[in-house]
DNA sequence: CTTTTTCCTATAAGATTGGTAGGAATTACG
DNA sequence: CGTAATTCCTACCAATCTTATAGGAAAAAG
């Protein structure tokens, strides 16, 4: 299960995505740089209800991860780094969650060998394998322009 | 990330399923019920080392979960209620970790309501809703007949 | 009647989760 | 310059979960 960080995490992302959309379709807009923009923790707890604190550590967490950057002062706030699309799903549960792996021996970036298996014919670590890249291959595939279809 | 009692779990079970390969290959053989031969805690251990009591609690967790059988006294310990391919991964998993669902939202089993999103339109409930079926997919087909390749 | 085994419940240390508290640093603006 | 608004940083904390351990009761075999 995703920890309320990473869930949170999400929630609050979907909030930017969806004012970097809108800042890009704005017709005569002379700028092309998310920083123009940010949304602050006020805003984004106004959309999605949740602990205002909480949420700083989480930001924070994001800004450390190289998905967000973010404007100090009156009139600041946070802002993608990247286009929705490049920031796979994936991305910040690393970074809130760690492994997505359901073992530490079939982790991609996570990985720590089992000491007490050998893992080229352990039967679990083949099916774990598997259900590692059952996950990525939607978590890695899916982006945080997946999330913008939200509507409430 | 799987607990380390369902992944003890694994290995205890894939003893198990290995005993009942062999008692079922047997000529000669006219038992056809698993509780004929029941595999010991101890022997368990043997094979993969781990703790004892806590192997008990989770053989224990099984058993009331309906996959295993046991039998008491001299000559005791537990067996397989069903053929291995009829218990697949994911009924193990959700006995001891609970939900495989990554949020309660979208889980099969443990669902429960979401109360900050309408579930019909939220971006994050659809996109987990994916990571859920994608792991589903592995874990009800594979069973623990496919533990049985561990060689160790 | 002794040994071997499962069965059951309580306890507990350590780690993780889900926050909270308090202030420092930075920026905008009048 | 001064004030308000904001991010940044670290420490702390209560509750829960994880990973066991302890001690015996119950049953079965021989």
């Amino acid at each position: 299960m995703l920890s309320k960080k990473a869930q949170y995490a999400f929630r609050a992302l979907s909030t930017l995505v969806r004012s970097d959309l809108k800042r890009r379709n704005e017709a005569g807009s002379t700028s092309s740089a998310s920083s123009d923009a940010p949304t602050s923790i006020a805003e984004m707890v106004k959309i999605h209800p949740m602990s205002t604190k909480f949420l700083e550590t989480i930001l924070l967490d994001l800004k450390r991860g190289g998905i967000l950057g973010s404007k100090k002062g009156k009139g600041g706030g946070y802002y993608l780094l990247k286009h929705p699309e490049d920031t796979p799903l994936a991305q910040v549960i690393r970074i809130l969650d760690g492994p997505i792996a359901p073992m530490p021996c079939v982790s991609l970036h996570f990985y720590e060998r089992c000491h007490d298996c050998n893992e080229a014919i352990c039967g679990l670590n083949r099916l774990m394998s598997e259900v590692r890249d059952a996950n990525l291959a939607v978590l890695e595939r899916r982006s945080l322009a997946d999330l913008a279809a939200e509507q409430d």
